[in-house]
RNA sequence: GGGGGGGUGGCAGAGCGGUCAAAUGCAACGGACUGUAACUCCGUCGGGGAAACCCUACACAGGUUCGAAUCCUGUCCCCCCCA
């Protein structure tokens, strides 16, 4: 595959920048994107008002489709997830109603507006929604208008179908009808948009192939896809998960400060692949931030954080984040960035106070936190788990050397 | 429909009448080392309580026992094989 040099902006970005996993016709898209103007989709679900940074490479992908002069178009699954993609699941979801659902989609709405213009012009950004064509399917005359398109002998040699029936794990019937809907959708967005092209994590190459043949067969159009790799750490272990949870592209749901610190603790193995990924760094400068050691690449971690907060929150509040954990790290001190908790003013338990602050999950955990000697109020270690704490004014609490926050008197 | 095997802590997986808040591994958290790394090492790891101590837990509901995660009965769920 790499033997071919493409010319198209966009896709020697993707395969310089470590985005390309595979495609379905490297030439073909090449020459379409050198073409016109072509626009690409990925779905998302709507499970949750923000998206993740699980969710940051296909968002960086669209980023860099619309930088090149192509079309983004961020298709909501909220048809969709009125179902539930149940692959890899333990158990069913739970149902969403409509409402949060369109909740959910105005909050994925305002992370996509930080990353894509949308309007109205022939290259900016659109975000529909496929419950405008699925709710309204009739599965008779679906059965009969495209299930003729697909043979069972074909589903089965997908590698996400194959790989369960291998593990004798049950697929359900719901779960292999999600491969058409995918489909479906596809072709209508080539119908509605033109699209010639859907991207996607590795694991949607089935999907992807069968949106491809299915808009060839109904619509005439020859269109494309893409897949990224799956994302690990150097270390094998998941990538976006923090000791808090998910790594939330949203403020509301995680900090900005706490955001640039998840940036700041990445592996040195991981900085290069990183930079290339989620920031918009010229190409040699994230070659060369990668080969630094020691001092070096903990400042090119500082400059990654910088970047990636810039993208998703501004550059004020990758300042504000750099400037307090420059304060917090490097002299000690208090930075106003912090996670800050507000309590009345007067006596309260250190335990209770830990509690409160987020840095422990129960009391239990706050005592053993004390008794461990990770446990810090304005930097003195805190030996009784009996202490009683007059709250007024601001407190720093620490848990161990890296959380900390901020306790505020009413 | 018949036969068999299972459901244990965030996950994986022991235990199969008392010494079990439950081995071990992973994850997580704290400490040492450092660069706010990695590796390694040490410690912690159900909840409440300052503590003494108390409470809830081995799918669910009952039962047998001085005593049950462990035995019995019923219910639900999962897997395998046969039809």
């Amino acid at each position: 595959m790499m033997t071919y040099q493409p010319k198209s902006d966009f896709l020697r970005t993707m395969v310089e920048r470590g985005f390309l996993q595979d495609c379905t016709d490297f030439e073909g898209l090449d020459e379409a994107l050198l073409t016109g103007v072509v626009p690409g989709y990925i779905g998302f679900d709507c499970t949750a008002d923000s998206l993740h940074v699980g969710h940051l490479t296909q968002i960086m992908m669209l980023r860099w489709l619309q930088k090149t002069g192509h079309k983004p178009i961020t298709l909501m699954g909220g048809g969709t997830t009125k179902i539930g993609d149940p692959s890899g699941k333990d158990e069913a979801r739970q149902l969403l109603t409509t409402e949060q659902i369109n909740d959910n989609m105005a909050g994925i709405r305002h992370v996509f507006e930080r990353f894509l213009t949308f309007g109205d012009g022939a290259q900016d950004a659109v975000q529909p929604n496929n419950a405008d064509w699925l709710d309204e399917l009739n599965y008779v005359s679906f059965l009969r208008d495209y299930g003729r398109h697909f043979t069972i002998n074909r589903m089965l040699s997908f590698d996400s179908v194959k790989l369960r029936l291998d593990r004798e794990q049950p697929l359900t019937f719901l779960e292999f009808n999600y491969m058409l809907l995918q489909a479906y959708d596809f072709m209508e967005l080539n119908k509605r948009y033109g699209c010639g092209l859907q991207m996607g994590g590795s694991d949607q190459w089935g999907n992807i192939v069968n949106g491809i043949d299915l808009t060839r067969r109904i619509n005439r159009n020859q269109v494309f896809g893409l897949t990224t790799p799956l994302l690990t750490k150097a270390d094998g272990t998941k990538m976006g998960k923090s000791a808090s949870g998910a790594i939330w592209l949203n403020a509301d749901r995680l900090s900005t400060y706490e955001f640039w610190q998840f940036w700041r603790n990445t592996l040195d193995a991981d900085v290069g692949k990183f930079l290339k990924l989620f920031t918009e760094l010229p190409l040699e400068e994230c070659e060369r931030l990668a080969t630094l050691e020691g001092a070096g690449i903990n400042e090119a971690k500082i400059l990654l954080a910088n970047e990636v907060t810039t993208l998703a929150h501004g550059a004020e509040a990758a300042a504000a984040a750099e400037a307090t954990a420059r304060e917090v790290f490097e002299k000690g001190g208090v930075g106003d960035d912090l996670p800050t908790v507000s309590l009345p003013a007067g006596e309260t338990s250190v335990v209770q106070l830990f509690v409160k602050a987020g840095l422990a999950a129960s009391g239990k955990e706050a005592k053993r936190l004390i008794s461990e000697g990770g446990a810090k109020i304005d930097d003195e270690a805190v030996t009784d788990a009996g202490l009683m704490i007059d709250v007024s004014g601001t407190l720093k609490l620490s848990a161990g050397k890296k959380r900390h926050a901020l306790v505020k008197a009413d």
